[in-house]
DNA sequence: TCAGATATATCCATCCCGGATACAACGAGA
DNA sequence: TCTCGTTGTATCCGGGATGGATATATCTGA
């Protein structure tokens, strides 16, 4: 099932997403969710990041979030954003296939064998 | 650990070697290894796959085979390659990465509830 | 021998990435 | 309140990857 391919997505695209499904967050927070997330082996930049946010949010994929920082001062500068629940499929969908790549690595004892790192 | 980030790998380069792991193929098999392990929601162009095929030669990810089939017909055309050492172990720390994203996208809620599909 | 499928390879326009740069707004301290 | 370093957003540019179209050669079957 699920043959079609509807809007491929970016590395860099399903990582902001990713980030954003914990939660609303702003562009600089995201970079930071990014690094750890992955363990620091993929860093978003500057570039990348707002770019990224503009396409998504052009794609209805995310939406700004009026602020509303509860626990945080409040700084003018930054812009929220969250998932809108298109985002969320898309994203859930981008999961699934990462999912199924890496059954697919084990499948072929990638993950099994401790392969020594380079 | 694993701060470091040695050689970046493409998505297609990925599946590359990830079909490889398999086992030696060809190119145009390859293709269809793709799509099946992706259910048909990736598949690579010619353009991409040859492409693709002679960087990770260059950089000593795959290399080729002596022809060797023992089921197959034979075919002149068909040129088959397999992954080296080192190209197993990139392929190994990318499929760990691909896990960890797995993992922090169950951790969001993006795999366990059941996302409507788009 | 001829037609169609298989298989590899290259070309080209488009898109994406990462780093550099610029600029605005915040907080701390004198 | 003035200045300074940091935080945060945004744009620009060069290098590289993508994928679709095209070209060409070889295999298979009629």
């Amino acid at each position: 099932m699920a043959k079609g391919n509807p809007p491929p997505l970016t590395p860099a695209a399903f990582q902001v997403l990713l980030a954003l499904a914990r939660g609303r967050a702003h562009g600089y927070r995201i970079m930071g969710f990014v690094s750890e997330i992955t363990d620091g082996s993929v860093q978003l930049g500057p570039g990348t990041l707002y770019r990224t946010l503009a396409r998504l949010a052009a794609d209805g994929l995310v939406e700004e979030a009026p602020d509303m920082s509860e626990d945080e001062p409040h700084d003018a500068r930054r812009r929220y954003y969250q998932l809108t629940g298109l985002g969320r499929q898309v994203a859930a969908r981008e999961a699934r296939l990462l999912e199924r790549l890496t059954a697919a690595a084990a499948d072929a004892g990638l993950l099994s064998r401790q392969e020594k790192s380079a």
